[in-house]
RNA sequence: GCCGGGAUACCCAAGCGGCCAAAGGGAGCAGACUGUAAAUCUGCCGGCGAAGCCUUCGGAGGUUCAAAUCCUUCUCCCGGCACCA
């Protein structure tokens, strides 16, 4: 194992240990099982997610298989992970919903092998009682309190489930199942990620090692990026967007960004700092740097450019976009406006539309409608815009 | 189990018989300025082909010409006490 090897796996991360254990690893020329467990709680691959996942990738491009354990059966259990409050536990239903979409963005950003696929209801769902106490007896309550997520809980008098208490062995199971070498998780991860060496060694197995990613911060700069925040970009959405909503994020992320989101080299990236703050790279520019890697990274170079330029058409030059999707212009003469806004969902309800025309920011063409009745004429053909960045074509 | 306090729009939070579609703040949206950054400023911020009407203040019922506001009841949350240990 080479130098650049270590450098590469060790990228970003925030913590791991035990310390030294994983260059021992890496050096020792062994094919490692790298395990990284998500629970399918949202429908969508973000951005944050996808910091984790990049880092198993980059066992997978150093020869070592990724072991993905989708946690079906956890998602139900609900980790108590930096919570302030019990976690809502998915059904099986709300599980399988989410599986499916989330399986086709993994593979997204993870190469196709060496890559292994598991559920872990496979072993978690057939433990019987026994088991379940046997786990039960390597961890003490004391142990548990020391969480500060428990330990705030606790002595604020809010509840903790037992369930909760249950979540962390049953991860820790999952180490065993698939005999991990290496744990990767979220920094809110390093607990559960810890106590499955517990396990481990309780099942008479090696201890993994545990390496954690920092929490990637939202597009809004204030929040990790979460889906029920609204905060996120995922990696399925289209090019233009990516490339937009990535532009739109406080300058302070940009480096934060260019190590997590966009998975580049910390020499790269303190280059680009440095210049920004120096004054020799303007701060928009890294940015589009910043874009445009990342819309590289899941669209591929060619989408990258073009949503560079029609990013430029619709902001910099305020044109009207070429993309817009187009919509079937209903009939009647003159058209009811905000009815046509609603419809074409452009906005939420009618009245949403009028106070949107009143304030001037429903264009045709670039040019702002006055009233809510419009000739037909003047619609068909043309591209409807509200603010800069909802649109349709209507034909 | 008992006593007391509470539940208001996306979130926090005022209101305590008519002037309440409901103050204020935050978030969000649109606009100005910019670099779709930050900061600042302005407007909007339940629905409806809309001078009017409809639906909302934890649920249900009632009093009243009139209820977010008063009464009854139910559900849930918070504080204290008791029970248990």
């Amino acid at each position: 194992m080479n130098e650049s090897g270590i450098n590469l796996a060790t990228r970003g991360a925030d913590t791991i240990l035990p310390p030294g254990r994983l260059e021992e690893l890496l050096e020792s020329g062994r094919r490692l099982r790298v395990k990284l467990g998500l629970d399918p709680t949202a429908p969508m691959v973000t951005l944050g997610w996808a910091v984790v996942l990049r880092k198993l990738r980059h066992f997978q491009e150093l020869g070592h298989t990724a072991v993905l354990i989708v946690g079906d059966f956890t998602a139900r259990v609900g980790d108590p992970s930096g919570k302030s409050e019990t976690r809502k536990r998915l059904t099986a239903e709300e599980v399988k919903a989410h599986a499916e979409p989330l399986l086709e963005q993994f593979r997204q950003v993870l190469l196709p092998e060496p890559l292994e696929i598991r559920w872990n209801s496979e072993w978690l769902e057939s433990l019987d009682m026994t088991e379940i106490l046997e786990l039960t007896t390597t961890v003490t309550v004391a142990q548990m309190l020391e969480r500060s997520d428990f330990a705030n809980r606790y002595s604020e008098g809010n509840p903790i489930s037992i369930t909760e208490f249950l979540y962390p062995l049953l991860q820790g199971y999952d180490s065993v199942a698939v005999r991990a070498d290496v744990e990767l998780g979220g920094s809110d991860q390093l607990w559960n990620l810890m106590m499955g060496r517990n396990i481990q060694t309780r099942y008479g197995q090696e201890p993994q090692v545990a390496l954690t990613m920092p929490l990637l911060t939202g597009t809004d700069g204030r929040n990790k990026m979460s889906q029920s925040l609204g905060n996120y970009i995922g990696v399925t959405e289209p090019a233009s967007e990516m490339f937009g909503k990535t532009m739109s994020i406080p300058d302070h992320l940009l480096g934060e960004w260019f190590r997590l989101a966009a998975d580049r080299p910390a020499g790269e990236v303190d280059a680009i700092l440095e210049g920004v703050e120096t004054g020799s790279r303007h701060p928009a520019q890294a940015k589009r740097l910043l874009a445009r890697r990342i819309v590289s990274l899941y669209r591929g170079e060619g989408e990258a450019d073009a949503a560079e330029e029609d990013f430029d058409r619709r902001f910099k030059y305020r044109r009207v976009p070429e993309d817009a999707p187009p919509f079937a212009l209903p009939a009647g003469d003159p058209v009811y406006l905000p009815g046509l806004l609603r419809s074409a969902k452009l906005v939420a309800s009618a009245s949403e539309a009028r106070r949107l025309i009143d304030a001037g920011a429903v264009r045709v063409d670039g040019a702002s409608v006055g009233g809510y009745e419009v000739e037909r004429q003047v619609l068909l053909d043309r591209v409807l815009t509200v603010g800069k960045r909802r649109s349709v074509f209507l034909n």
